[in-house]
RNA sequence: GCACCCGUAGCUCAGCUGGAUAGAGCGCUGCCCUCCGAAGGCAGAGGUCGCAGAUUCGAAUUCUGCCGGGUGCACCA
């Protein structure tokens, strides 16, 4: 049970009370109505901000209102105290009792505790890493990837039914390029020396591109002009590069639903499609831009241009479609795409973008209004850079030379679980500094250790107390009379677990699954302070050989503790340890 | 020049979609191991929330204008 939630409806429910029975005018508007934690926790366990917000709308002042919802509210069940503080807040004391059947219901939900139906099963498409398909996946890959990712799994938690998507850019120039690359470690496997022109791509791993084309034709595409060889060299190439993205991703746990192929959709006539659909509307037409003010643009040549009129839908300049030699844009083969999502069900978009393409939100955004008459939204999320270090030494990864920090290189140095984990510890529009000492410490300065470290102390007490003739199952803890679980210390843990499931459906409502790592590292904390004070009074410590019931009850409640930390990383993809080594 | 993001303690960052006396880690000061993992914990010092207006019962949070930092800016993908 959500605490929070259960108690919104309740005090809803008194509020129409006191509507039907003339106390509040009627047809108050109850949706700003909230329950919160108090910021104080000795204000109470749970604070609502009805009276202020409906004080106005009712005519009345808040400390008025405040106070007759208070008398109703006094006299719902398991309500021990309710108080009238500040401008207007309400605060509630709850029994202990409410508190500690999340115990329980930890207990019972296992690691899928926090889950809810706030999705209602609705389909939710998340677009994420869509990395260019000219090789392996680089470091800057890394954040966009495990931020969808994880945000897939928030969504999942709360009741969407969540499509993970990757869009493959195999349409542009620079697959040709890429297959003019491949070509020449063909001829490489078969004998002959090379060098690879400025302009391709220089990475080895394309050597056994070329092996696999030796093996599969022998020196056949050699005598072949370009036109013939070139569909076949990188039809083979593209397979080979998707493995190895695919492999690559396998690496952080990252499996997705879809990969979508931009070029279908110019053999399908999807673009032209839904570009004639915008022609209807009067959205596309023929004009000239002006030139634009910054710096890079030396070669700027006027000339008309076919445009989307993206500017009615909140852009900044209407948007080219085609390039000046008539081929199609980067961006009008997107807008059949993201109009292909459309069709295939889903109403709710969300694109995961590296920084840089930061100056492509609006014109998408402007596209999937026009394109489904507003009836799509879609949120862009925008990862920032991620700054590496090494012993507080920066570095960079200069991508021309080729010898970018790969994925592959990151993930086998920290591990999955150390990099999915700090990926997520900032939010995703602010950038983020990975030191790759610095996240292997094992100090209270690492939040990954930290939370870890707290999972593996609660499975190192039940190994301890299993060694001491206890039974610590979850059958025998279920059994466990919580009731004994009495001390201040204990219940405030108690509290945080139930804090937990709405911490999930904020950060689901919010699309921003770094809550989730903040929220673990607050239940890291509240365990580990907990078991410090077993060391001051060793009548608090979780093993109390002597006293079997309070023994089961505590074990009971950070078995339940190690229960919530699974669930939060489970959300982030992250294998809870059972001890540190 | 324009757009987007950021600006909160000495440093790195949270701040629950507008709430109460703005929080955490690091660093600094002082404590806590004969005792389930001290790889931890407790306490203290430290803040004009970049600046100036506006909105209202109430603003770090919303709006406007500045200042500082980052990213991007026809045609590439």
């Amino acid at each position: 049970m959500n605490i929070f939630r259960h108690f919104e409806t309740r005090i809803e429910a008194a509020l129409t009370k006191l509507m039907t029975e003339g106390e509040l005018p009627s047809g108050l508007d109850l949706s700003r109505v909230s329950v919160e934690p108090p910021r104080d926790p000795s204000h109470g366990d749970l604070s609502t901000n009805a009276a202020m917000v409906l004080a106005k709308p009712a005519g009345t002042n808040p400390r008025a209102l405040a106070e007759k919802l208070a008398e109703r509210l006094r006299g719902e069940a398991e309500v021990t105290e309710v108080t009238i503080a500040g401008p207007g807040f309400i605060n509630l004391r709850l029994t202990n009792e409410i508190w500690l059947g999340g115990v329980l219901d930890v207990l019972n939900a296992g690691s899928a505790y926090g889950a809810s139906d706030l999705g209602a099963g609705k389909a939710i498409n998340v677009e994420y890493v869509s990395a260019n398909p000219t090789g392996p996946m680089h470091v800057g890959h890394v954040r966009g990837a495990v931020f969808g990712d994880a945000l897939a799994n928030l969504l999942e938690k709360v009741g969407y039914r969540v499509g993970r998507e990757y869009y493959i850019n195999d349409a542009g120039g620079q697959i040709e390029v890429l297959a003019r690359s491949a070509f020449m470690r063909y001829r490489e496997a078969l004998g002959e020396a090379i060098t690879i022109p400025e302009g391709l791509y220089p990475g080895d791993y394309l050597v056994p591109v070329g092996q696999a084309l030796a093996a599969a034709h022998g020196d056949k595409l050699l005598t072949q002009p370009e036109a013939e060889w070139l569909p076949i060299v990188r039809d083979t190439t593209m397979a080979m590069m998707m493995d190895l993205i695919r492999a690559d991703l396998g690496l952080l746990g990252i499996t997705h639903d879809t990969f979508f192929s931009e070029r279908t959709l110019h053999q399908s006539g999807a673009v032209e499609a839904v570009l004639k659909l915008l022609d209807d509307k009067g959205l596309i037409y023929t004009g000239i831009l002006e030139r634009p003010k910054g710096e890079a643009s030396d070669d700027w040549e006027e000339r008309p241009q076919t445009l989307f009129r993206s500017t009615q839908f909140g852009d900044d300049q209407d948007r080219a479609l085609k390039k000046s030699d008539g081929s199609w844009t980067y961006f009008a083969p997107d807008i059949a795409y993201h109009f292909d999502k459309f069709k295939r069900g889903y109403t709710t978009l969300i694109d995961v973008w590296g920084a840089d393409h930061s100056g492509y939100i609006k014109r998408v955004k402007a596209a999937v209004a026009a394109v489904t008459d507003n009836k799509a939204v879609i949120d862009v999320k925008v990862c920032q850079m991620v700054r590496l270090f090494r012993d507080g030494e920066p570095f960079r990864m200069s991508k021309r030379a080729g010898d970018f920090i790969t994925l592959r290189e990151v993930v086998e140095e920290v591990g999955k679980d150390v990099v999915r984990f700090m990926m997520l510890t900032r939010k995703n529009d602010a950038s983020l500094d990975f030191d790759f000492a610095k996240v292997m410490e094992q100090s209270r300065d690492n939040p990954v250790f930290y939370v870890q470290y707290a999972h593996a102390r609660i499975c190192s007490v039940l190994r301890n107390a299993t060694e001491q003739g206890f039974e610590p199952t979850d059958t025998h803890l279920k059994a466990a009379d919580f009731a004994l679980l009495a001390d201040e210390a204990e219940l405030g843990l108690v509290r945080l677990m139930g804090a937990f499931p709405r911490a999930i459906e904020q950060a689901a409502q919010a699309h921003e699954p770094h809550r989730i790592a903040f929220a673990l590292n607050d239940l890291a904390s509240g365990f580990h302070s907990l078991w410090n004070k077993g060391k001051d009074d060793t009548g608090l410590r979780f093993i109390l050989p002597e006293n079997r019931g309070v023994t089961m009850a505590r074990l009971a409640l950070i078995r339940s503790a190690a229960l919530v930390l699974a669930a939060g990383l489970g959300v982030l993809g992250v294998e809870p340890a059972e001890e540190m080594r």
